[in-house]
DNA sequence: CTATTATAGTTACCCAAGGTAATTATTACT
DNA sequence: AGTAATAATTACCTTGGGTAACTATAATAG
């Protein structure tokens, strides 16, 4: 499985802990990066702050994700909880088996092929 | 241009009569083929019918579609009017000129390839 | 032919996820 | 020290997805 094209965003209910796709994509960045702050989110998103605070608020109010101190006051580093972490793990595990089923067929090439060329168009939106 | 990923999904704000994605969706689809019930949107475009009802209800508001008589008198059938299609005219350029844009240095080959690839996936997908 | 079932659409709700404008707190810079 | 910039939040608006319950009409079974 090469192609993973949910890897980072994800529009599906998965298995009891429903995490929505901006959710998810927070969830990635975390558990890939350890911590973040908004305004970084809001950079590997492409989206305004508040967007990011609104859906940092729920995640928090899920017990997702908790505060970790910072020298700068101004901003709000943020991490995985454990139970955050786990709940990754199961996640990641109906998403592999969901890109599993919808690369039934197409080859590893063909995977790789595709995955250069979206993202060479990506590179030319983003720029 | 033969790989034209928003021909019928888009996300950007367009010209001075900005149409919002699903908007587009349903111009395409009436643009097409000509007219379209509430159900045969909801089945091309895979949402529920009153999902279909309220962006159908603000087309009808901003003048862009209008009904057709039917036999079947459970059934509102609608077509673009004239603005819509003028609309449809304007709003295609723009999208034209974007995915020109976003294609810059992606071959004929790739496109042909990316574009069978991503249709394999997406039948996996819809199946 | 009537009674039931199926279909098309709407209404009233819920929610996620994007946006802008304005504000506060803190940091950086001149 | 005073001003700029930055991080985040709040309040508000919008699109666009969903479900449940309903009405009106058409199709079908007995």
């Amino acid at each position: 499985m090469l192609y993973r094209p949910f890897e980072n965003k994800l529009n599906f209910h998965l298995a009891e802990h429903q995490l929505h796709r901006a959710q998810w994509s927070i969830f990635y960045y975390l558990f890939n990066y350890g911590s973040a702050t908004l305004v970084e989110l809001s950079h590997y998103l492409y989206v305004e702050k508040p967007t990011v605070t609104r859906t940092m608020t729920r995640l928090e109010e899920l017990g997702y994700v908790e505060h970790v101190p910072s020298h700068d006051k101004r901003e709000k580093r943020t991490q995985l909880t454990e139970l955050g972490r786990k709940v990754y793990a199961e996640v990641r595990v109906t998403i592999d088996q969901f890109e599993t089923d919808i690369l039934k067929g197409v080859s590893e090439r063909e995977q790789l092929e595709a995955i250069r060329i979206m993202s060479e168009i990506r590179n030319n939106i983003i720029k």
